[in-house]
DNA sequence: CTGCTTGACGAACAGTGTTTGTCAAGCAGG
DNA sequence: CCTGCTTGACAAACACTGTTCGTCAAGCAG
């Protein structure tokens, strides 16, 4: 049991990296990433800014790790759910669901986050699965990286919007913007603009945000799944593709660098 | 022409809004994002940072008119330049190459950024182009969501990458990962992944971060409008689609509000 | 002429990430 | 047991950030 010391410094059991992690994402959840301010996190642990560097090389670092055990709890679905096409559908959607229930978490992943031992974990199983489903390893590769896209702008989307995703609004109830959310915002802008200049934004202006968002979600996912398909070579099987120009015979296919 | 002021302020012309967002894109490109201070940018304008607020609410919105700024002299194709998909894929092509010729600019459409006009326009001409292919106006809102994630993501991913997307890199030149791409140490991750763990993440790592950035791009685009495309009616045409799972035998749709 | 509006912007404030240096506990080696 | 080293903890300090408040000056309307 550590004794009193000389600065008058209370007896302070060993942080660890898993606390702070758990501290930064509780932050997150309630106040949004840009609201997280080492400062915060520290008070929250009880002690100052300058222990966290114990554990990570900066702010930055520190947001990507915590990025990563938000899908800690990601569980990889077993063979017996279905088919690869199944089980992808699933997984992404877990990731999806995860990061979004974490407000703007999966912001950091839009912002040259290195992925942690989580994310890898899901992203091999990911890769894994479109192999299955007969890309071959340069459409694998870039569909990962398109699913990831997929994966963060819609985590992000669908996070649960009740406080603003930027810094605290203004408390003084002067401003009403700041009360309202992103998505009701948006909403206005489209649904006031000018119809002669705007005609279609304006005639769609009641669907572009609405609906439910996991459907939205599911649609833009199938919509993905459906595209990487759709880039198979025709020799595969009997199946044939719907193709709206004539502009190749093959199927195009990443280049190798 | 203003006189000499009693607290020896210089003679100033009127700033502009203009000059505050050419001044402020410009610092985008030199040192990223998050980097430009307001500060900086009343500095680059000769000016103190609190001249800012007679143009722009706060930095948020400064960034979102930057980015706005940033698209504005993206032409949308005329209709000789072929049908409707050929235009689409032009004009996404633009916007996400102009945006990436901004450095990280395409981060500020990932966070709560409401359009501006030339946004506005922009997205105007890809719902007329999507319509024009057949969607109906409940895909068609889904699929500007789709394509808007698309084009941001996309346009950070592309973003020339010889100064660090993050604050600048320690001078000391003590710390060689600062001098380092993101591209580069995401590639070393996947390479130095355990092989036994990883199989399809070590075979596909030569591919993962290869290949040429832009038919990346290309294809995954044609993956999303080709997956847009699967989800037409198939009583539109004679045309069949191809699909992998036999789940709906009519296209899902989003649903209404 | 007077009062109001608006652009310009310094000073000040609260807050931020990070570095440096000190303290204290634990461990290894003599 | 003692000494030196390592490592976790973390205050103090620094440079920097976004923003607010208040003052100045020019222009305009009544």
């Amino acid at each position: 049991m550590p004794q009193a010391r000389s600065r008058s410094r209370p007896s302070k059991s060993m942080l660890g990296l898993d606390a702070v992690l758990a501290a930064t994402l509780a932050l997150v959840d309630e106040l949004g990433c840009e609201a997280v301010s080492l400062r915060r996190v520290a008070q929250a642990l009880e002690t100052g800014p300058a222990s966290l560097y114990v554990y990570v090389r900066d702010r930055h670092e520190l947001m990507a790790l915590v990025l990563d055990h938000a899908v800690a709890d990601v569980v990889v679905p077993d063979e017996g759910a279905g088919d690869w096409r199944t089980r992808l559908e699933l997984l992404v959607g877990r990731i999806v669901a995860a990061l979004a229930g974490h407000n703007d978490i999966a912001s950091v992943g839009l912002r040259n986050a290195l992925p942690g031992p989580h994310g890898l974990r899901l992203t091999e199983e990911a890769a894994h699965l479109l192999r299955t489903g007969g890309l071959d390893d340069d459409a694998c590769s870039w569909a990962i990286d398109l699913l990831g896209q997929y994966i963060y702008s819609t985590a992000l989307e669908n996070a649960d919007d009740p406080r603003p995703r930027r810094a605290p609004a203004d408390p003084s109830g002067a401003d009403p913007i700041g009360s309202e959310t992103f998505t009701a915002r948006l909403d206005a802008t489209f649904r006031a603009l000018p119809a002669e200049h705007y005609p279609t934004l304006r005639a769609l202006a009641p669907r572009l945000t609405g609906g439910d968002q996991d459907a939205r979600a599911a649609w833009k996912l199938r919509v993905i799944i459906d595209g990487l398909l759709a880039q198979l070579p025709r020799h595969t099987d009997a199946e044939t593709h719907d193709r709206r120009s004539a502009k190749t015979t093959e199927p195009w296919r990443p280049s190798r660098s």
